[in-house]
DNA sequence: CGTCTCACG
DNA sequence: ACGTACGTGAGACGT
């Protein structure tokens, strides 16, 4: 057991304890709005898929939607990947492949969608009689890898859509999914101020690294997507056309997973819309890896380290066991090695949050100010703030998080302040 | 109770 | 010849 783990974690009691007590305030009559619409579009949408189906089918269960619409409509699936129930998959990504083919398919989706949100609508209608703000339990204890996961309800999975164009925006649902982080709002007399740290776990993997161009990069303010692209296909940062970026992007996210070459094709081919083969995926890794040559032999030693121990080491001390790593069956200890890869990157961004949740707390305590952390969202801290300490919280809150450790490159968040946790964030 | 799907980071 | 991104929780279905 790690001491000054041991330590956070008993600290970090008390902050906890405050956040499910202090609750979250919502806004009812917004979500009850927002609710009427879904309800009213998810009959709607009902009729429609019943009418060209021609049968009342049960539009949760996927057995019966995949029989409808590979066998009744005798849809041609693209990819036949299938779980361990021998189903044709149905999940959004194969749906949207078949999305020409069929009227009924973006009905499907849009059904599916309408369901999720009015889940949530349920969720959060479950404010507190006495207190009538929304109390959660956020699980110290449980996670693999030292996070906290949140339940009853789980505040950490509401929707996060930001329309680009709140003007030209014509999908409807997303325009409905956009106002969910806006029913949480703050109490009169206050704001919400959002807080995130960018590219907590990027910067991880550069301390733990100590990859001579992510520390450069992070060091000197120069965009790391950007770069990973100029490394990869080899051109300009100038030159890194909006594409290459995103390709880069997805391949800094990889790496903190412990990419696969099959892996990372998937993902570009969703995420790019073009198809990429696992070939194109292989090169650009090896092109990755050639030139971050401290990410790679990183990624070596951490699996090195895990072989040996057993277990996996957050850079302050944070152990999760991999006994995957042991085990007969060789996919079971490829899975072992992206444990072995991941834990730390994301251990370690848990850990700083944690740090940095007990170092605000203790300096709004000692400040004697009024301010209060609301909720935590793995790499966000969101606070309730009377209208006259937000300038001195917003000193506060970004000095606690940037300083809260010291590492070879610069911590930095993004602050957001408004009535609700929409424009907060 | 396992599986699938989907929301977040 | 295998099967893949990491970490969560909730709700529904079907056994």
């Amino acid at each position: 057991m790690n001491i000054a783990i041991n330590q956070l974690e008993h600290d970090l009691i008390r902050v906890l304890v405050k956040i499910e007590l202090n609750g979250v305030k919502i806004d009812v009559k917004k979500l009850t709005d927002v609710e009427c619409q879904l309800l009213n579009r998810l009959q709607t949408t009902t009729e429609k898929i019943t009418e060209i189906a021609g049968t009342e089918i049960n539009l949760n269960s996927n057995e019966q939607l995949s029989t409808l619409l590979f066998e009744t409509l005798e849809l041609q699936p693209k990819v036949t990947s299938k779980g361990k129930s021998e189903l044709i998959s149905v999940d959004k990504s194969h749906l949207e492949n078949l999305k020409d083919d069929h009227k009924i398919v973006p009905l499907i989706l849009d059904y599916r969608k309408i369901n999720t949100l009015l889940n949530f609508c349920t969720q959060l209608k479950e404010v507190h009689p006495k207190t009538k703000r929304l109390h959660c339990n956020l699980n110290q204890t449980g996670t693999a890898t030292g996070r906290f996961s949140c339940s009853d309800p789980n505040l950490q999975n509401i929707p996060n859509v930001k329309l680009k164009d709140k003007e030209s925006e014509t999908d409807e649902l997303k325009i409905i999914a956009s106002k969910f982080r806006e029913v949480f709002i703050a109490e009169k007399g206050c704001v919400l101020i959002g807080a995130d740290y960018s590219q907590i776990e990027l910067r991880v993997m550069a301390e733990i690294s100590q990859d001579t161009f992510l520390l450069h990069a992070y060091n000197n303010g120069i965009d790391i997507h950007e770069l990973t692209a100029s490394k990869v296909f080899n051109c300009k940062i100038s030159e890194v056309s909006e594409e290459r970026r995103k390709i880069a992007k997805t391949i800094n996210f990889g790496l903190i997973y412990g990419m696969s070459a099959i892996g990372l094709a998937e993902s570009l081919t969703s995420i790019t819309k073009k198809h990429h083969s696992t070939e194109d995926a292989e090169k650009m890794m090896s092109e990755y890896f050639s030139q971050f040559k401290g990410v790679e032999s990183c990624l070596e030693g951490l699996v090195d380290y895990a072989d040996h121990h057993s277990c996996s080491r957050t850079l302050f001390g944070r152990t999760r066991l991999i006994p995957e790593l042991a085990s007969n069956d060789m996919r079971i200890r490829e899975k072992g090695k992206r444990l072995a890869m991941n834990s730390p990157v994301q251990g370690s961004a848990a850990d700083i949050i944690k740090m940095a949740m007990v170092n605000c707390d203790k300096a709004i305590l000692e400040k004697g100010l009024q301010s209060k952390i609301i909720l935590q969202i793995h790499d966000e801290l969101l606070f309730e703030v009377p209208e006259n300490e937000v300038e001195i919280m917003e000193k506060l809150i970004k000095h606690e998080m940037e300083n809260v450790v010291g590492l070879s490159i610069p911590l930095t968040i993004e602050l957001g302040k408004g009535a609700n946790w929409a424009v907060a964030h």
